[in-house]
DNA sequence: TTTGAAATCGGGAGACC
DNA sequence: GGTCTCCCGATTTCAAA
């Protein structure tokens, strides 16, 4: 799908704050209400905005506890591959999975509420999984910056 | 703030699809849309609903080249560190930089357009700031799982 | 209940063939 | 002239306050 400057801007305000009213949006944007709606409707069929999705607290939900584990699997058969990525995609604590390069083969994003927590959850359900070969954690100290958006 | 089953459930739906309108949600939560209504304003006065963003999807912004960068800073003084995470911070390209424990001290999603794009960010804007000791990247081969709701 | 936004329609200006 | 695209204004419908 082509974009044009205003559908950028448009893409970059949404990224922000999504419940904006189109009639905000028409001022920053110097459109009519009617324009950003059709614009916003079509961004929304061509698929380029996928979701929209409230963002939490994780202190206030005490699931401040971060750790991102890398993954090695033990052999890499195709059936293994997709074996445990569809059990992991199972798993609510781990938010995010991504099959990387080098000398891991994923990287993981897990968010539990403490290190108690985080001990159950390796030994009862990540290490658990079949495949797996070795695995190394880095715990998360602080937040520099977390953001979905991404620069348009 | 202390939450009850239905405001754990309002979370949940709020997590997977924030536009849905309160009459939708108060039919899935048995409830009357007065009551919904109430709930949201009091988890979003709270804090713990924190922004309501669109996300998009990457691959249709030519943005779909992801990597991990792990960062070890050359000295670890305080004035090192505050400055590292504040310039880090500002570029648009790094959409999550967490401190983290481990051999590395930074670990750094990074989306770009391609390989060539990443080339140049790694020589023009990261290895370029101040006091970086070493870096070590991993490309995203494929998205198992990106979720932005955690499981409540 | 009242206010205001979303959704929809008809139509007009400009580009292109 | 005919078609397409994009924008605006008015109106109706429906949710939020």
């Amino acid at each position: 799908m082509k974009l044009d400057s205003i559908d950028k801007g448009l893409l970059r305000y949404l990224q922000e704050d999504a419940k904006q009213t189109n009639k905000e949006l028409s001022a920053k944007l110097n459109l009519s209400v009617t324009a950003v709606y059709e614009r916003i409707k079509k961004l929304e069929r061509s698929g380029l905005i996928k979701q929209y999705v409230a963002i939490l607290d994780k202190k206030q939900l005490s699931l401040g506890f971060m750790v991102f584990c890398h993954v090695k699997l033990a052999q890499h058969t195709e059936a293994n591959i997709t074996d445990f990525e569809a059990e992991v995609s199972k798993l609510p604590e781990v938010l995010e999975c991504f099959h990387v390069s080098g000398e891991y083969d994923y990287l993981l994003k897990v968010v539990v509420e403490d290190m108690d927590a985080f001990r159950t959850f390796m030994i009862n359900k990540l290490t658990s999984l079949n495949h797996i070969g070795s695995t190394q954690s880095s715990f998360n100290i602080s937040e520099v910056k977390n953001s979905t958006a991404i620069s348009i």
